[in-house]
DNA sequence: GTCTATAGAGAGATAGAC
DNA sequence: GTCTATCTCTCTATAGAC
Protein backbone atom coordinates (compact mmCIF):
# COMPACT_ATOMS: atom_id res chain seq x y z
CA UNK A 1 0.00 0.00 0.00
CA UNK A 2 1.46 3.11 -0.73
CA UNK A 3 4.37 2.35 -2.39
CA UNK A 4 5.90 5.79 -3.08
CA UNK A 5 7.83 6.86 0.40
CA UNK A 6 8.10 10.61 -1.06
CA UNK A 7 5.48 12.88 -2.31
CA UNK A 8 5.44 13.84 -5.81
CA UNK A 9 2.16 16.00 -6.19
CA UNK A 10 0.73 17.85 -9.69
CA UNK A 11 -1.86 20.60 -9.65
CA UNK A 12 1.34 22.18 -11.70
CA UNK A 13 4.69 21.47 -13.10
CA UNK A 14 6.90 22.24 -10.44
CA UNK A 15 8.90 24.67 -11.66
CA UNK A 16 11.90 26.05 -9.84
CA UNK A 17 13.03 24.83 -7.22
CA UNK A 18 13.67 27.46 -4.92
CA UNK A 19 9.84 28.22 -4.78
CA UNK A 20 9.53 24.21 -3.71
CA UNK A 21 12.21 25.40 -0.97
CA UNK A 22 9.90 28.59 -0.28
CA UNK A 23 7.18 26.46 0.13
CA UNK A 24 8.78 23.87 2.49
CA UNK A 25 9.75 26.68 4.98
CA UNK A 26 6.27 27.72 4.90
CA UNK A 27 4.76 24.94 5.45
CA UNK A 28 6.42 24.24 8.57
CA UNK A 29 6.54 27.22 10.11
CA UNK A 30 2.83 27.75 9.51
CA UNK A 31 2.06 24.56 10.73
CA UNK A 32 4.25 25.57 13.83
CA UNK A 33 2.46 29.07 14.80
CA UNK A 34 -0.29 29.19 12.32
CA UNK A 35 -1.23 31.44 9.14
CA UNK A 36 -1.62 34.98 10.38
CA UNK A 37 1.13 34.48 13.10
CA UNK A 38 3.65 34.07 10.56
CA UNK A 39 4.80 37.15 8.90
CA UNK A 40 6.75 37.14 5.35
CA UNK A 41 9.53 38.54 7.40
CA UNK A 42 9.51 35.68 9.81
CA UNK A 43 9.08 33.54 6.51
CA UNK A 44 12.14 35.09 4.45
CA UNK A 45 14.30 35.11 7.76
CA UNK A 46 13.86 31.04 7.74
CA UNK A 47 15.13 31.11 4.17
CA UNK A 48 18.46 33.56 5.13
CA UNK A 49 16.91 36.14 2.67
CA UNK A 50 14.75 39.30 2.39
CA UNK A 51 10.92 39.78 2.40
CA UNK A 52 10.62 41.46 -0.97
CA UNK A 53 12.63 38.64 -2.13
CA UNK A 54 9.74 36.17 -1.44
CA UNK A 55 7.36 37.84 -3.96
CA UNK A 56 9.50 37.44 -6.97
CA UNK A 57 8.28 33.67 -6.50
CA UNK A 58 4.60 33.96 -4.90
CA UNK A 59 2.37 37.18 -5.57
CA UNK A 60 0.79 37.33 -2.34
CA UNK A 61 1.14 35.50 0.90
CA UNK A 62 -2.42 33.62 0.72
CA UNK A 63 -1.25 31.93 -2.89
CA UNK A 64 1.29 30.25 -1.00
CA UNK A 65 -1.54 29.18 1.63
CA UNK A 66 -3.52 28.18 -1.57
CA UNK A 67 -0.99 26.29 -2.91
CA UNK A 68 -0.14 24.17 0.27
CA UNK A 69 -3.81 23.56 0.67
CA UNK A 70 -4.66 22.31 -2.40
CA UNK A 71 -1.80 20.21 -3.11
CA UNK A 72 -2.43 18.60 -0.18
CA UNK A 73 -6.26 18.13 -1.27
CA UNK A 74 -5.09 16.20 -4.26
CA UNK A 75 -3.06 14.31 -2.45
CA UNK A 76 -5.54 12.70 -0.27
CA UNK A 77 -8.21 12.00 -3.04
CA UNK A 78 -5.84 10.61 -5.19
CA UNK A 79 -4.56 8.14 -2.54
CA UNK A 80 -7.46 7.46 -0.46
CA UNK A 81 -10.57 7.77 -2.88
CA UNK A 82 -9.93 5.09 -5.52
CA UNK A 83 -9.40 2.75 -2.96
CA UNK A 84 -13.44 2.97 -1.96
CA UNK A 85 -13.86 1.33 -5.67
CA UNK A 86 -11.57 -1.71 -4.88
CA UNK A 87 -14.04 -5.26 -5.34
CA UNK A 88 -14.14 -5.92 -1.51
CA UNK A 89 -16.27 -6.07 1.20
CA UNK A 90 -17.36 -2.45 2.54
CA UNK A 91 -15.61 -2.74 6.01
CA UNK A 92 -12.23 -3.73 4.11
CA UNK A 93 -12.12 -1.11 1.93
CA UNK A 94 -13.49 1.53 4.62
CA UNK A 95 -10.21 -0.09 6.53
CA UNK A 96 -7.82 0.59 4.02
CA UNK A 97 -9.02 4.07 3.26
CA UNK A 98 -8.79 4.47 6.97
CA UNK A 99 -5.40 3.30 6.90
CA UNK A 100 -4.21 5.32 3.69
CA UNK A 101 -5.54 8.25 4.92
CA UNK A 102 -4.19 8.15 8.09
CA UNK A 103 -0.75 7.49 5.92
CA UNK A 104 -0.93 10.46 4.17
CA UNK A 105 -1.61 12.58 7.35
CA UNK A 106 1.49 11.43 8.92
CA UNK A 107 4.12 11.90 5.52
CA UNK A 108 2.10 15.20 4.88
CA UNK A 109 2.19 16.13 8.93
CA UNK A 110 2.88 20.04 7.96
CA UNK A 111 0.55 20.23 5.07
CA UNK A 112 -1.90 18.26 7.27
CA UNK A 113 -2.16 20.44 10.14
CA UNK A 114 -2.13 23.38 7.53
CA UNK A 115 -5.16 21.86 5.56
CA UNK A 116 -7.00 21.04 8.77
CA UNK A 117 -6.81 24.41 10.74
CA UNK A 118 -6.12 27.24 8.20
CA UNK A 119 -8.77 27.00 5.34
CA UNK A 120 -10.50 30.04 6.90
CA UNK A 121 -7.97 32.26 6.38
CA UNK A 122 -8.97 31.62 2.63
CA UNK A 123 -10.25 34.53 0.42
CA UNK A 124 -13.86 33.39 -0.34
CA UNK A 125 -13.65 31.94 -3.60
CA UNK A 126 -10.66 29.59 -2.32
CA UNK A 127 -12.78 28.57 0.59
CA UNK A 128 -15.43 27.37 -1.26
CA UNK A 129 -13.61 25.69 -3.71
CA UNK A 130 -11.83 23.83 -0.44
CA UNK A 131 -15.37 23.34 0.72
CA UNK A 132 -16.24 21.33 -2.10
CA UNK A 133 -12.98 19.45 -2.39
CA UNK A 134 -13.53 18.33 1.25
CA UNK A 135 -17.03 17.53 0.70
CA UNK A 136 -16.58 15.43 -2.28
CA UNK A 137 -13.95 13.52 0.18
CA UNK A 138 -16.06 13.06 2.73
CA UNK A 139 -18.73 11.85 0.06
CA UNK A 140 -16.47 8.62 -0.26
CA UNK A 141 -16.00 7.13 2.89
CA UNK A 142 -20.15 8.19 3.39
CA UNK A 143 -20.92 6.23 0.33
CA UNK A 144 -18.84 2.98 1.58
CA UNK A 145 -19.80 3.19 4.99
CA UNK A 146 -23.77 3.23 3.37
CA UNK A 147 -22.89 -0.14 1.35
CA UNK A 148 -21.55 -1.53 4.45
CA UNK A 149 -25.08 -0.88 6.13
CA UNK A 150 -26.94 -2.23 3.21
CA UNK A 151 -24.93 -5.37 2.95
CA UNK A 152 -25.09 -5.72 6.73
CA UNK A 153 -21.84 -5.45 7.60
CA UNK A 154 -22.24 -2.84 9.81
CA UNK A 155 -24.15 -1.32 12.94
CA UNK A 156 -27.46 0.86 11.19
CA UNK A 157 -26.17 4.35 12.39
CA UNK A 158 -26.40 7.71 10.36
CA UNK A 159 -23.63 7.45 7.49
CA UNK A 160 -22.81 10.67 7.91
CA UNK A 161 -22.34 10.96 11.65
CA UNK A 162 -20.17 7.54 10.62
CA UNK A 163 -18.03 9.58 8.50
CA UNK A 164 -17.40 12.32 10.59
CA UNK A 165 -16.69 10.55 13.87
CA UNK A 166 -14.14 8.56 11.35
CA UNK A 167 -12.69 11.65 10.06
CA UNK A 168 -12.17 13.39 13.31
CA UNK A 169 -10.88 10.92 15.48
CA UNK A 170 -8.12 9.97 12.27
CA UNK A 171 -7.25 13.69 11.83
CA UNK A 172 -6.30 14.08 15.86
CA UNK A 173 -3.16 12.03 14.66
CA UNK A 174 -1.70 15.20 13.30
CA UNK A 175 -2.11 16.38 16.99
CA UNK A 176 -0.01 13.93 18.73
CA UNK A 177 1.76 12.42 16.51
CA UNK A 178 5.61 12.35 16.87
CA UNK A 179 8.05 10.95 14.76
CA UNK A 180 10.36 9.57 17.27
CA UNK A 181 7.69 7.74 19.47
CA UNK A 182 8.97 4.19 18.56
CA UNK A 183 5.80 3.75 16.76
CA UNK A 184 5.85 3.13 13.28
CA UNK A 185 3.40 4.92 10.96
CA UNK A 186 2.34 2.17 9.50
CA UNK A 187 1.27 0.49 12.59
CA UNK A 188 -0.44 3.52 13.69
CA UNK A 189 -2.81 3.68 10.68
CA UNK A 190 -3.29 0.35 11.03
CA UNK A 191 -4.38 0.84 15.58
CA UNK A 192 -6.48 3.88 14.24
CA UNK A 193 -8.21 1.91 11.10
CA UNK A 194 -8.83 -0.86 13.83
CA UNK A 195 -10.15 1.09 16.41
CA UNK A 196 -12.52 3.32 14.26
CA UNK A 197 -13.91 0.16 12.66
CA UNK A 198 -14.87 -1.57 15.54
CA UNK A 199 -17.22 1.09 16.68
CA UNK A 200 -19.22 0.68 13.20
CA UNK A 201 -19.21 -3.29 12.81
CA UNK A 202 -22.05 -5.26 13.69
CA UNK A 203 -21.23 -7.61 16.63
CA UNK A 204 -20.74 -11.22 15.06
CA UNK A 205 -22.94 -13.09 18.11
CA UNK A 206 -26.32 -10.95 18.99
CA UNK A 207 -26.82 -9.16 22.73
CA UNK A 208 -28.30 -5.75 23.15
CA UNK B 1 -27.31 15.05 34.11
CA UNK B 2 -26.05 18.26 33.61
CA UNK B 3 -28.96 19.96 35.06
CA UNK B 4 -28.46 23.78 34.52
CA UNK B 5 -29.29 24.71 30.80
CA UNK B 6 -27.32 28.10 31.52
CA UNK B 7 -23.81 28.10 32.14
CA UNK B 8 -22.22 29.47 36.07
CA UNK B 9 -18.59 29.97 35.73
CA UNK B 10 -16.31 30.74 38.88
CA UNK B 11 -12.91 31.37 38.21
CA UNK B 12 -13.45 34.74 39.63
CA UNK B 13 -16.74 36.51 41.00
CA UNK B 14 -18.78 38.25 37.96
CA UNK B 15 -17.85 42.08 38.84
CA UNK B 16 -19.66 43.92 35.38
CA UNK B 17 -22.42 42.40 33.72
CA UNK B 18 -20.67 45.01 30.98
CA UNK B 19 -17.49 43.20 31.00
CA UNK B 20 -19.81 40.16 30.56
CA UNK B 21 -21.22 41.41 27.13
CA UNK B 22 -18.19 42.01 25.79
CA UNK B 23 -17.17 38.65 26.46
CA UNK B 24 -19.86 37.27 24.70
CA UNK B 25 -19.07 39.82 21.73
CA UNK B 26 -16.07 38.35 21.83
CA UNK B 27 -16.78 34.89 22.26
CA UNK B 28 -19.41 34.69 18.94
CA UNK B 29 -16.48 37.13 16.99
CA UNK B 30 -13.31 34.83 17.70
CA UNK B 31 -14.94 31.70 17.64
CA UNK B 32 -16.34 32.45 13.97
CA UNK B 33 -13.05 34.65 12.45
CA UNK B 34 -9.75 32.93 14.37
CA UNK B 35 -8.34 35.54 17.39
CA UNK B 36 -5.66 36.68 14.99
CA UNK B 37 -8.19 37.83 12.78
CA UNK B 38 -10.34 39.28 15.19
CA UNK B 39 -9.29 43.12 15.45
CA UNK B 40 -10.38 45.00 19.29
CA UNK B 41 -12.07 47.33 16.37
CA UNK B 42 -13.84 44.66 15.20
CA UNK B 43 -15.05 43.83 18.92
CA UNK B 44 -15.91 47.38 19.36
CA UNK B 45 -18.01 47.47 16.49
CA UNK B 46 -20.04 44.61 17.38
CA UNK B 47 -20.74 46.01 20.15
CA UNK B 48 -20.86 49.53 19.42
CA UNK B 49 -18.65 51.70 21.15
CA UNK B 50 -15.14 52.91 20.18
CA UNK B 51 -11.72 50.43 20.38
CA UNK B 52 -10.67 52.42 23.34
CA UNK B 53 -13.28 51.80 25.69
CA UNK B 54 -12.58 48.09 25.86
CA UNK B 55 -9.71 48.89 27.44
CA UNK B 56 -11.60 50.29 30.17
CA UNK B 57 -12.33 46.38 31.16
CA UNK B 58 -9.92 44.05 29.41
CA UNK B 59 -5.87 45.62 29.99
CA UNK B 60 -5.38 43.55 26.75
CA UNK B 61 -6.23 41.73 23.70
CA UNK B 62 -5.25 38.32 25.24
CA UNK B 63 -6.53 38.54 28.52
CA UNK B 64 -10.27 37.99 26.82
CA UNK B 65 -8.41 35.34 25.30
CA UNK B 66 -7.18 33.80 28.10
CA UNK B 67 -10.58 34.54 30.60
CA UNK B 68 -12.62 32.67 27.50
CA UNK B 69 -10.64 29.20 27.47
CA UNK B 70 -9.60 29.63 31.63
CA UNK B 71 -13.77 28.95 31.90
CA UNK B 72 -14.20 26.61 29.40
CA UNK B 73 -11.24 24.63 30.81
CA UNK B 74 -13.08 24.70 34.19
CA UNK B 75 -16.37 24.08 32.96
CA UNK B 76 -15.33 21.16 31.53
CA UNK B 77 -13.14 19.70 34.43
CA UNK B 78 -16.27 20.26 36.97
CA UNK B 79 -18.59 18.49 34.81
CA UNK B 80 -17.40 16.03 33.35
CA UNK B 81 -14.19 14.90 35.85
CA UNK B 82 -16.61 13.74 38.92
CA UNK B 83 -18.28 11.32 36.92
CA UNK B 84 -14.79 9.13 36.66
CA UNK B 85 -15.17 8.79 40.61
CA UNK B 86 -18.68 7.07 40.51
CA UNK B 87 -19.26 3.43 41.49
CA UNK B 88 -20.06 2.38 37.88
CA UNK B 89 -18.68 -0.10 35.66
CA UNK B 90 -16.19 1.58 33.71
CA UNK B 91 -17.83 1.51 30.51
CA UNK B 92 -20.94 3.38 32.18
CA UNK B 93 -18.78 5.67 33.78
CA UNK B 94 -16.73 6.23 30.17
CA UNK B 95 -20.30 6.40 28.62
CA UNK B 96 -21.53 9.56 30.90
CA UNK B 97 -17.91 11.22 31.26
CA UNK B 98 -18.53 11.35 27.02
CA UNK B 99 -21.54 12.38 27.07
CA UNK B 100 -21.18 15.10 29.42
CA UNK B 101 -17.97 16.50 27.40
CA UNK B 102 -19.94 16.00 24.23
CA UNK B 103 -23.34 18.25 26.04
CA UNK B 104 -20.90 20.41 27.38
CA UNK B 105 -18.96 21.14 23.98
CA UNK B 106 -22.71 21.62 22.53
CA UNK B 107 -23.73 24.37 25.43
CA UNK B 108 -20.64 26.43 25.08
CA UNK B 109 -20.39 25.91 21.32
CA UNK B 110 -18.47 29.85 20.56
CA UNK B 111 -15.74 29.26 23.98
CA UNK B 112 -15.40 25.55 22.85
CA UNK B 113 -14.51 26.74 19.10
CA UNK B 114 -11.89 29.04 20.79
CA UNK B 115 -11.20 26.78 23.48
CA UNK B 116 -9.78 24.11 21.12
CA UNK B 117 -7.87 26.00 18.34
CA UNK B 118 -6.55 29.42 19.80
CA UNK B 119 -4.71 28.56 22.70
CA UNK B 120 -1.47 28.34 20.55
CA UNK B 121 -2.27 32.09 20.73
CA UNK B 122 -1.79 32.36 24.25
CA UNK B 123 1.58 33.48 25.61
CA UNK B 124 4.11 30.91 26.97
CA UNK B 125 3.08 31.29 31.12
CA UNK B 126 -0.40 30.87 30.38
CA UNK B 127 -0.10 28.29 27.14
CA UNK B 128 1.45 25.85 29.95
CA UNK B 129 -0.89 26.34 32.69
CA UNK B 130 -3.29 25.24 29.63
CA UNK B 131 -1.61 22.47 28.45
CA UNK B 132 -1.50 21.09 32.33
CA UNK B 133 -5.39 21.78 32.38
CA UNK B 134 -5.69 19.76 29.01
CA UNK B 135 -3.46 16.75 30.41
CA UNK B 136 -5.58 16.44 33.78
CA UNK B 137 -8.47 16.34 32.40
CA UNK B 138 -7.48 13.51 29.45
CA UNK B 139 -5.96 11.36 31.90
CA UNK B 140 -9.31 11.77 33.55
CA UNK B 141 -10.08 9.62 30.85
CA UNK B 142 -7.14 7.57 30.44
CA UNK B 143 -7.56 5.95 33.60
CA UNK B 144 -11.08 4.83 33.12
CA UNK B 145 -9.79 2.77 30.17
CA UNK B 146 -7.35 1.56 31.95
CA UNK B 147 -9.83 0.57 34.59
CA UNK B 148 -12.17 -1.09 32.01
CA UNK B 149 -9.58 -3.26 30.33
CA UNK B 150 -7.81 -4.25 33.50
CA UNK B 151 -11.72 -5.37 34.51
CA UNK B 152 -12.05 -7.20 31.04
CA UNK B 153 -14.81 -4.92 29.70
CA UNK B 154 -12.83 -3.30 27.21
CA UNK B 155 -10.50 -4.59 24.50
CA UNK B 156 -6.54 -4.52 25.27
CA UNK B 157 -5.84 -1.31 23.40
CA UNK B 158 -3.25 1.78 24.38
CA UNK B 159 -5.13 3.73 26.49
CA UNK B 160 -4.06 7.01 25.47
CA UNK B 161 -4.58 6.08 22.03
CA UNK B 162 -7.75 5.28 23.25
CA UNK B 163 -8.45 8.71 24.86
CA UNK B 164 -7.09 10.44 21.96
CA UNK B 165 -9.53 8.84 19.52
CA UNK B 166 -12.20 8.83 21.71
CA UNK B 167 -11.94 13.09 22.47
CA UNK B 168 -11.47 13.60 19.03
CA UNK B 169 -14.06 12.49 17.55
CA UNK B 170 -16.29 13.70 19.85
CA UNK B 171 -14.53 17.17 19.95
CA UNK B 172 -15.15 17.24 16.16
CA UNK B 173 -18.85 17.83 16.73
CA UNK B 174 -18.00 21.40 17.64
CA UNK B 175 -17.37 21.48 13.82
CA UNK B 176 -20.30 20.35 12.72
CA UNK B 177 -23.04 21.16 14.43
CA UNK B 178 -25.85 23.06 13.99
CA UNK B 179 -28.76 24.01 16.30
CA UNK B 180 -31.39 24.06 14.25
CA UNK B 181 -30.59 20.31 12.49
CA UNK B 182 -33.34 18.44 14.74
CA UNK B 183 -31.84 15.93 16.80
CA UNK B 184 -31.07 17.31 20.13
CA UNK B 185 -28.02 18.10 22.06
CA UNK B 186 -28.59 15.62 24.24
CA UNK B 187 -29.77 12.74 21.56
CA UNK B 188 -26.45 13.61 19.78
CA UNK B 189 -23.98 13.26 22.70
CA UNK B 190 -25.88 9.77 23.49
CA UNK B 191 -24.92 8.69 19.62
CA UNK B 192 -21.70 10.09 19.96
CA UNK B 193 -21.11 8.36 22.95
CA UNK B 194 -22.35 5.28 21.54
CA UNK B 195 -19.85 5.33 18.84
CA UNK B 196 -16.91 6.01 20.56
CA UNK B 197 -17.53 3.28 22.90
CA UNK B 198 -18.15 0.80 20.53
CA UNK B 199 -14.77 0.44 19.21
CA UNK B 200 -13.62 -0.08 22.42
CA UNK B 201 -15.72 -2.83 24.42
CA UNK B 202 -14.68 -6.43 23.83
CA UNK B 203 -17.13 -8.52 21.93
CA UNK B 204 -19.26 -10.44 23.89
CA UNK B 205 -19.15 -13.28 22.08
CA UNK B 206 -15.71 -14.69 20.24
CA UNK B 207 -14.40 -14.65 17.17
CA UNK B 208 -11.63 -13.27 14.76
C1' DG C 1 16.51 36.44 -8.10
C1' DT C 2 17.85 39.29 -4.52
C1' DC C 3 18.53 43.64 -2.75
C1' DT C 4 17.32 48.67 -0.41
C1' DA C 5 13.83 51.58 0.57
C1' DT C 6 9.34 52.61 1.46
C1' DA C 7 4.41 53.08 0.66
C1' DG C 8 0.00 52.41 2.83
C1' DA C 9 -3.01 50.06 5.78
C1' DG C 10 -4.24 48.31 10.08
C1' DA C 11 -2.93 46.40 14.39
C1' DG C 12 -2.81 46.90 19.91
C1' DA C 13 -2.61 50.10 23.23
C1' DT C 14 -2.41 54.81 25.93
C1' DA C 15 -3.45 59.78 27.44
C1' DG C 16 -6.50 62.62 29.06
C1' DA C 17 -11.07 65.20 28.51
C1' DC C 18 -15.87 64.59 29.80
C1' DG D 1 -17.37 54.11 31.21
C1' DT D 2 -16.95 56.17 26.92
C1' DC D 3 -15.04 59.39 24.05
C1' DT D 4 -11.29 61.81 20.64
C1' DA D 5 -6.87 61.72 19.27
C1' DT D 6 -2.78 59.57 18.57
C1' DC D 7 1.53 56.79 19.36
C1' DT D 8 4.15 53.07 17.89
C1' DC D 9 4.69 48.98 15.81
C1' DT D 10 4.18 45.51 12.33
C1' DC D 11 2.03 43.91 8.52
C1' DT D 12 1.66 42.92 3.19
C1' DA D 13 3.16 44.48 -0.88
C1' DT D 14 5.55 47.44 -4.51
C1' DA D 15 9.26 50.19 -7.07
C1' DG D 16 13.28 50.04 -9.01
C1' DA D 17 18.54 49.33 -8.75
C1' DC D 18 21.89 45.62 -9.37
Amino acid sequence: MLPTPSAQFAPEPITSSRKEEILDAARHLISERGYLATSMRDLAEALSIKPASLYSHYRAKEDMLWEIALRCATTFHERVLPLAQLPLPASERLHRMLQAHVATIIELRDASAIFFREWRNLEETRRTAYSAHIKTYELGFTRVIEAGIAAGEFREVQPTWATYSLLSSANWVQRWYKPDRGASPGSIAQEIADFGLGGLRKPPAART
